[in-house]
This record gives C-alpha cells, sequence and structure tokens, in this order.
RNA sequence: GCGGGUGUAGCUCAGUUGGUUAGAGCGCUGGCCUGUCACGCCAGAGGCCGCGGGUUCGAGUCCCGUCACUCGCGCCA
C-alpha cells in the first residue's frame, strides 16, 4: 500500500465499499460525540467523511488533534447508513472507518480559521496567504487562473503564434509610468529597469523576422494600487504581429477573449452571456460623449449627452450653468430611467454622492412627467426653464414620461469624468447592472496627442511608437496646435464590463515619422536616438509594419471569477501598500550589500 | 500627495440622549455526549473600546490631531 494514499478525498464511492484504502489530506472539521469521533478529511481534490471509535488506539489523538493538521488514515470503506447519507457531499454515500492513523503534522492553534470561509481581515489573510488558499473559493480562482492561462496559449498557438520570453532586467523607459531600478554592482551608479510592458522587446522581434509574437508576460510598474490594479508587477496577453492592419489585430484577439471567457463563462455556476464578435467599436470622441469615459460598461443602458446649448437659450434663468457654458465650460445629460417612484432622497443622495466622492460642486437634476401640456419638467430647478426648452433637451438626452436626467456641469474634463462616474452610480443605484453577462467593446481612434497642462505642451497622449491615422501627410499638414490635437493614432483598447483589459496598436515603424511625431510632442532627434536607440536604429535596417495588444491577464480572471478584487485572483499578492506581508518584502539590505552596490541611503527625515 | 469609509474580545458585529459592572455569535480551553456533517449541551478564559490630546462631575459615545486598513482621485506610454 502507497505509504500516503490509495486514493484522493474526491475518489471514493459506494463502488468501493468494502476495500481497505488510504487517505491523506487536513483535518476540516471535526465532530466529537465523546463515543463517537467524525473527521471530514480534506486535499486538493475534495472531502472525505472518517469516522472512528472510542476502541480504537487513535482516537484518544486524533480527538485531541487540532483542525488542519495533516493525518494518514487507514481502513474499511463502508456504505453509510441511509439516513445518514449525505447528499451534499460527492462522497456523501460513503465512509472510511479509521483503523490506523498517523500524524504527519500538528498544527497549531489557527490565525485564519479555513472551515466556513468567514470574512477575516485582509492583512491576516495576505499574511497566511497559504491559509487562505486552502480556502475553496480562493483555491478554485487560482486553479481558474492557471486554466485561463492554458486556454490562451493553445489558443494562441493554434493561430500561429510564437511564445517567446523576453528580459526582466532591462532598460528604463523614459515613457509612462515609474519604472522599479534595480542597482546594477558590475557597473557602478548604473540601474536596470525592470519592464513595465515587453514593448520594444516584441517590436524588436518583428523587425526579427518572427511574424507573430505573444508573451504571458510579466509586466512591473511602481504604481499605486487600485481595487484591479495590483502594486507591482501583473500579467499581460502580450502579443504582436506583422503586416497586420488594426482589423487584423482584431480578428486574431477577438476570438481569442470571446473564446476563453465562453470557456470560462460557467465558472461562478451561473450562465453568463458574452458578447458574439466581431465586438462593437466605439470612437474614443463618442465613448466620452455617451458614456463620459473611454471605459463604459455597456450593461448599464444609458448614454449621456452633451446639453449646453439649452442652457444658454432666450428665457433659461439659471444662471449657475449658464456662467459655465458661456466661460467655456459645458453641461452634460446623464439619464435615470424610469425614476418617476423614486423619493426625492434618492436625488438628493445622488447630489451628495458627487460632492463627497467625486468633490464636485454637486448634480442638478430634472424629472420629466408627461402633464396635461405635454413634457412637463418637475425638480428644484425645473421652473428656470421655459417649457419648450424642457421638451426640447428631453427629446435631445433621448428621454421621456418618468425619467430624469442628472446634469453635470463644469470644465469640459470634469464635467465628462462627473459624467462618467455618475453614470455608474446611477446604474447600481438602480440595479440596473446584469451581473450574468461579459459586455466587450472596442473603442478605437484613440487621439494621437494630448494637452499637457502641466508643461503647457502638446504630449503623446497614449503610445508614443503607434502610427497616426494619415501618416506622414496628416503630420506635416497640422501646423497648429488645434490640428495636431485632432490627429488621430491606430490605437485601440478592449473594455469589458467597464474595466480596460488591454489597450493597443499599430506601430509606426518608419523613422522619419518617428523623429516627426516626437518632434511635435517637443523630442528632438537625439532624444529619440538616445532613449530609443535600439528600437530606432532597428528600424532603420528594414521593419514591417507591425500592431498588437496586451490584454490584462489578471483582470480576465477577475471577471471570469467574479472577483471584485485583483488580489483575490493572484496566488501572492501585495498589499495596497506595495508589501509582501509574508514575505517581508521590501525589506532592509545588510550595508555590505549596499557598499557592493555602490549605494548609500538618504532616508526621509522623521 | 489628496478625499471618502472603517477601526469595540482572535474574528464578525451590537452598544440608546454622554451615566455607574462594555455584550452577543463564531473561534479557543475544560467537561459531557454513539450517527454527525454549520453536531448538540454545560462551564471558562479572553477588552489600552486603534493611538494621543481636549470638552465634561463623568467619554466606547462629543471635538481636534494622528496611525492603520480599505475604496477612490492624482498616477497608470
Amino acid at each position: 500500500m502507497h505509504a500516503y494514499r490509495t486514493h484522493n478525498c474526491n475518489e471514493l464511492r459506494s463502488d468501493n465499499v468494502g476495500e481497505t484504502v488510504r487517505l491523506s489530506g487536513w483535518v476540516h472539521r471535526k465532530r466529537d460525540h465523546g463515543g463517537l469521533l467524525f473527521i471530514d478529511l480534506r486535499d486538493h481534490f475534495g472531502l472525505t467523511q472518517c469516522v472512528i471509535e472510542p476502541e480504537n488506539k487513535h482516537f484518544a489523538v486524533l480527538e485531541r488533534l487540532r483542525v488542519e493538521s495533516v493525518i494518514t488514515v487507514s481502513g474499511k470503506l463502508v456504505d453509510r447508513l441511509a439516513d445518514a447519507k449525505n447528499k451534499n457531499l460527492p462522497t456523501g454515500d460513503i465512509e472510511l472507518v479509521v483503523a490506523d492513523l498517523e500524524v504527519q503534522s500538528r498544527a497549531e492553534e489557527l490565525p485564519l480559521p479555513v472551515f466556513g470561509e468567514p470574512d477575516y481581515p485582509e492583512d491576516i489573510r495576505l499574511k497566511y496567504r497559504y491559509l487562505d488558499l486552502r480556502r475553496q473559493k480562493l483555491h478554485n480562482n487560482i486553479i481558474l487562473r492557471g486554466q485561463v492561462i492554458n486556454s490562451i496559449r493553445t489558443r494562441m498557438i493554434a493561430q500561429g503564434f510564437n511564445e517567446f520570453q523576453t528580459p526582466i532586467l532591462t532598460a528604463s523607459s523614459p515613457e509612462g509610468a515609474r519604472d522599479f531600478l534595480v542597482p546594477s554592482r558590475l557597473n557602478p551608479g548604473k540601474f536596470y529597469a525592470l519592464p513595465q510592458a515587453p514593448q520594444q522587446f516584441k517590436q524588436l522581434l518583428m523587425v526579427s523576422g518572427f511574424d507573430k509574437y505573444f508573451q504571458i508576460a510579466p509586466c512591473f510598474r511602481d504604481e499605486d494600487a487600485r481595487a484591479d490594479r495590483s502594486p507591482g508587477e501583473f500579467y499581460q496577453l502580450d502579443m504582436e504581429m506583422s503586416f497586420a492592419t488594426q482589423e487584423d489585430v482584431f480578428a486574431a484577439i477577438e476570438p481569442v477573449m470571446a473564446g476563453v471567457f465562453e470557456e470560462f463563462a460557467a465558472h461562478t455556476g451561473k450562465t453568463r452571456k458574452v458578447t458574439q464578435t466581431p465586438f462593437p467599436r466605439i470612437a474614443y470622441k463618442d465613448s466620452m460623449l455617451k458614456y463620459g469615459n473611454d471605459k463604459p460598461d455597456l450593461r448599464i443602458d444609458i448614454i449621456c449627452s452633451d446639453v449646453s446649448e439649452f442652457f444658454i437659450e432666450d428665457g433659461v434663468e439659471f444662471k449657475a450653468f449658464q456662467g459655465i457654458v458661456k466661460g467655456g465650460g459645458t453641461v452634460r445629460a446623464i439619464p435615470a430611467p424610469n425614476t418617476k417612484d423614486k423619493p426625492r432622497s434618492f436625488f438628493d443622495k445622488m447630489n451628495g454622492w458627487a460632492q463627497r466622492e467625486m468633490q464636485a460642486p454637486g448634480l442638478g437634476y430634472i424629472r420629466f412627467e408627461q402633464g396635461e401640456n405635454g413634457l412637463e419638467g418637475k425638480g428644484p430647478i425645473a421652473k428656470f426653464f421655459p417649457a419648450d426648452v424642457l421638451v426640447r433637451m428631453a427629446a435631445h438626452a433621448g428621454i421621456g414620461d418618468g425619467d430624469a436626467l442628472f446634469f453635470a456641469a463644469g470644465k469640459e474634463v470634469d464635467a465628462v469624468k462627473l459624467t462618467g462616474a455618475a453614470r455608474a452610480e446611477i446604474g447600481r443605484q438602480l440595479d440596473m447592472i446584469d451581473e450574468d453577462v461579459f459586455k466587450f467593446c472596442w473603442i478605437v481612434d484613440f487621439p494621437m496627442f494630448e494637452w499637457d497642462e502641466d508643461n503647457k505642451k502638446i504630449d503623446f497622449s497614449h503610445n508614443p511608437f503607434s502610427m497616426p491615422q494619415g501618416g506622414m501627410e496628416i503630420l506635416q499638414s497640422a501646423d497648429t496646435d488645434v490640428k495636431k490635437l485632432d490627429i488621430l493614432a491606430y490605437q485601440y483598447d478592449i473594455v469589458c464590463n467597464g474595466i480596460e483589459l488591454s489597450s493597443g496598436a499599430i506601430r509606426n515603424h518608419r523613422p522619419d515619422i518617428m523623429y516627426k511625431a516626437f518632434a511635435m510632442a517637443g523630442y528632438d532627434r537625439d532624444a529619440v536616438d538616445s532613449e530609443f536607440s535600439g528600437m530606432i536604429t532597428a528600424f532603420k535596417y528594414g521593419a514591417p509594419p507591425h500592431g498588437g495588444i496586451a490584454p490584462g491577464i489578471d483582470r480576465m480572471v477577475m471577471l471570469l471569477a467574479g472577483a471584485d478584487n485583483i488580489r483575490e485572483v493572484i496566488v501572492f499578492p501585495m498589499n495596497g501598500s506595495a508589501q509582501d506581508l509574508m514575505m517581508n518584502a521590501p525589506a532592509e539590505v545588510p550595508a555590505k550589500a549596499l557598499r557592493e552596490l555602490h549605494l548609500r541611503l538618504d532616508l526621509p527625515k522623521e
């Protein structure tokens, strides 16, 4: 007989009754009847009930043993009495009568219970992550993650993509997020940077002629955490393809995304519908107008609109918003459908939410109801509008009897931001979000440049390596800032349920266009040559047109697992302050280590 | 760096308008229990009410500050 087990804890059935078997696992739960002791034995695969009688010499040991101790038990498998069967357990028809017991590992009193999976403070869960990982929910999430990655890999390879590994110790990139730096012992005063993404490497692989690249790529960015952003490191399905148009990239990645989501849609036990390919495409500009951001949650059936014009019509007396519009600002309308029966407090709460959560001046609103003379506006600010203006505004916003409009006013960036947040909040408050669908879309036609308010200059709005739509001609003809800001890039995002899963682009593979684009953003030729020397040089020796995308794997798994926090799908995550509480990282290092690296600490005074 | 929320037993939480000895459930320890599967019953231990200051005859409760966690903003090519 095997030293530890003849079966796992989810294997034995009635057919095995009469066999002498051996199981190993953790003591999940004990039910001590004094004269009879039940043990639920757990391993990765499941649970099997074991029973021991007081005559057995091991009874006293088992009775004293704490839960989560690891044991090996052997004995005869028996049928349970008819009324003692447990229908909730796959192994519920049988039980193991313990004859022999070996205690493999005694558990002390636990800082975190496994059984029952009660809510526990996250710092304790993170410190004792291995205990948390024994819990079924988290255990299943991590298994799901492995299966998702395997599915992705299979699908990419089937499409002719080749998998690569790119360096972890590499060069700092002057664009983007803050880098993690690694000092070089052999090169005093110099530093490696951990890659924020294998961006340049994958483009260089296209220059190398590999045609189709992918990697389950670790990415490192020194940025603050969010619910859907783990600090430090995360994984992308990084892919790139040669001689590809934007539509080719979409056609390659859409079936992978839709396929993986369909494959695991039932993971939570519910049936969840996935957007059919091709996914809808929404221009960046339209998304900002209709949804208030570039990552719309399409589960919320609310479309916003610009209503600035109505506030400066003759006869409108609403001075606050009038001033905003005349001063170059914007008023956006966010419909709140079917709110006829909502109490006044609903609207007041939304206003309070805007002030508290968004630090906005507030959210005005008008309720619309069908009256004797047609659609009428109600609410504190309705009286400032002539009746016909309200009717036309309602038509413009696409709402009618029983609906309301909230107003977000201010500078355009602020109004848009409040619009997006308010749309999501209304969706939540009105229970408009269907948890059982995955609604995908593409956001396309991102602007190439944006106005950098801090430095009062034009800068790249996303990836400086994107190809402008219109190529060299459009760059050369853009002789004013306004024209420059109108230039679009072959830059796109894939969004699911309001979560940005990835961004990608058709790259700029032409050195002449690259120099020109960088010049427009204020970087001279020398800066490009020094900061992107590897890539710009490579492009001078024959570079194929190419493009790609990099969906975030953690976020995909999060959606599939139904997790509301990214730490629920990462096996050993750091906390919000970028600390690993289990391994004690980051940590101080011995002075010798610093000397070898030619470093001296200059810590902030306390 | 900024804003919101939370902070009472190991954990989840209750704690009235400021009032005398701060409670419950789970867990833990001990005892009882031969068919449980959230086993049951009895008993017990366990509290810097996050920390510091203030108001008050009196603070878990009110005020100020601070720390921790968390969500968001900034940031995230």
